[in-house]
DNA sequence: TCCAGATGTTTTAAGTCTAAAATGTTTAGG
DNA sequence: CCTAAACATTTTAGACTTAAAACATCTGGA
């Protein structure tokens, strides 16, 4: 409720010493949340190496690429895909080899560029996706629909919380 | 609710076909859930970074061995951490290297490697995970304690959903 | 005893990832 | 126009990661 309720706090005129404050709860849920997505990320990869040889990061890739039909610039994936500039430029390169996308200098900003799905990744990407979806809902098929919105709610508001400890650290 | 309603069921007799079935939600769910952790994982491998200069899979590795005083074996590292065997094998070498991990083969199997923090590595690691505690304890800090427990439970519902999605790939 | 499978670890090859420095390009202010 | 700052990308060095193969050791029957 009160983020700026931390242990390093020193501005109380009474007490200057550290209280060790209890935040093991905080802690398991971290935890959970990374065995979730650990989890299921495993199963994921494991399944579109198995299904159609391609990693994860380069789906992850395509897919952003497939909501964007006039293409992206490595800036904005780097960005969507929270992943540094530098992988990006590597992802890239191996898929624009292997035929599943294109890229080209901007015609305004000759710093930029453009990146877009190729008709082979376009169509491959769109096989894929269907499977991942079943996936997808097969892994979390036992949760019921409203769990799911609540599960949705809490993580929008864990997402705000995150970010704006981002920011707070950022000054 | 019914986690074998795949679409790609093929058991009616009245319908061979595969219902194009929308599970545009559990994507979403899915996607949030990456945003989440990997919004929070960068924050703390940043902060560890930062304060610390060390890397967030030696904190986990360190954070493993520190719950076990008699130190553990190289495959429960694995498994625990979630990460293949030979990942485990580069990461204890470079923490053997730097003093914080103590190494040895098994009496009684000469298979087995047991590794366990040094007195170095659990002061070292003891310091870290003390303001690890707060810095978790920030980034969740909008989350009301009621909010916290059903994250819990609804995470552990997902991760039961997952495990077994996994065991059913597996026959 | 012997040995076929199981188990624990390491090695290998390739890919992913990061932070930081370097490079090239644009933009704004003077 | 000039140039400093901002911006987009690539390069670099090193660490992490995986799957699969290789290696080492153990175990339980025949």
């Amino acid at each position: 409720m009160c983020p700026s309720d931390s242990v390093m706090t020193l501005d109380s005129e009474t007490k200057a010493v550290e209280l060790p404050e209890d935040h093991a709860e905080e802690l398991r849920l971290w935890l959970r949340l990374l065995t979730c997505t650990t989890l299921i990320e495993g199963e994921i990869r494991g399944r579109l190496r198995e299904r159609f040889d391609v990693t994860l990061p380069r789906f992850d890739l395509m897919a952003q690429l497939d909501k964007a039909p006039d293409g992206m610039t490595l800036s904005d994936v780097s960005k969507r895909m929270m992943v540094s500039n530098g992988n990006v430029t590597g992802l890239v390169e191996r898929l624009v080899e292997s035929g599943h996308l294109d890229r080209r200098t901007s015609d305004t900003d000759r710093r930029v560029q453009v990146i877009r799905l190729t008709k082979l990744g376009r169509a491959e990407f769109r096989k894929m996706a269907a499977e991942h979806e079943t996936w997808i809902a097969d892994i979390f098929g036992e949760l019921t629909e409203k769990e799911v919105r609540e599960l949705m709610r809490l993580l929008a508001k864990t997402k705000g919380s995150a970010q704006n400890a981002v920011k707070r650290r950022q000054e």
